[in-house]
DNA sequence: GCAGATTGTTAGCCTTGTCTAACATTTCGC
DNA sequence: GCGAAATGTTAGACAAGGCTAACAATCTGC
């Protein structure tokens, strides 16, 4: 039984450090909070480029929330210094929202590839690479690139 | 231009129906908002696997937050009947708690697992599949599993 | 160019998840 | 077995991110 493999790493991950634990815990949340920052700039970015312009009616529509709850995001944004917007008026991304979006862009890419290549459906390629975006770090980035171009 | 295979995929993402997309982000918002609990879960069993008990002092070091952030979390997870709990005494799952935890921890090492054998250090491994093994699908866990078995 | 439809904003409510400060209980060393 | 240390709870603040209801502005079709 204590040459089970499956013992063996559960040991191994029960010994980790508490800190380093506490680390891995901390890093996920600080991912968390900008989740919702990178799905919008990356959305107004595409918006933008296949409508033109950026209305809060089609983020709301996308996003599946609805127009209050897309006004109050854009405002934190705005505050961010990610987009600036005038009432009424479509959304524009600063300089610094704008290298936001082609860095999200760019990394979701990458994980959609990544799982297609792994043999996924399209669609839940698309769920999962929604949620899975937000938590890969550069080098796990390099190694799903390298598969995808790879196979 | 047109036949770069990355302006396809592009294009192709940008056309996909808003519905669908909406279903995506919101899929995404639900398993979101069980991240937390499932952390909960997991961490108390191994707590009580390795140390017998799991107390919330042992919690708060791992999960990297404050005693009071703790208390107030686990009365939640009480609310939601994944644990029971009494004043000053040590945490036990629940029937549904022990079940989630089974399944959090399988996956968890699912995904681990598979970033390992993808070529990832240890120490980042562990970070990602803290953070990425909330965003997998049953499909997606299946070729993970797959993957790290057949290398 | 006006009426109705669409879009956008504001106000206000709720839950989650984090914190600090203050206090209560339990445990430990002697 | 007592006092100090460790652990746990409670109260209360705050920001994020969701919602509904109500109102305001803009756009569109005639
Ligand atoms: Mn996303
Ligand atoms: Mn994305
Ligand atoms: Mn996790
Ligand atoms: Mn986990």
């Amino acid at each position: 039984m204590h040459d089970d493999p499956h013992e063996v790493l559960h040991a191994a991950s029960d010994d980790r450090s508490p800190d380093l634990r506490a680390e891995a815990f901390q890093g996920v949340r600080a991912a968390r909070r900008n989740e919702l920052a990178e799905d919008y700039v990356e959305l107004i970015a595409e918006l933008i480029h296949s409508h033109g312009e950026a209305r809060p009616v089609d983020i709301a529509t996308r996003m599946g929330v609805t127009a209050p709850t897309v006004a109050k995001t854009l405002d934190r944004l705005a505050r961010d210094g990610l987009i600036t917007r005038a009432k009424y008026r479509s959304i524009f991304l600063t300089e610094q929202g704008r290298a936001l979006a082609k860095e999200c862009r760019h990394r979701h890419e990458i994980v959609l590839r990544f799982l297609l290549s792994l043999g996924l459906d399209a669609e839940t390629a698309e769920r999962d690479a929604e949620g899975i975006e937000h938590h890969v770090s550069e080098r796990t980035l390099a190694l799903f690139s390298a598969f995808a171009n790879r196979s």
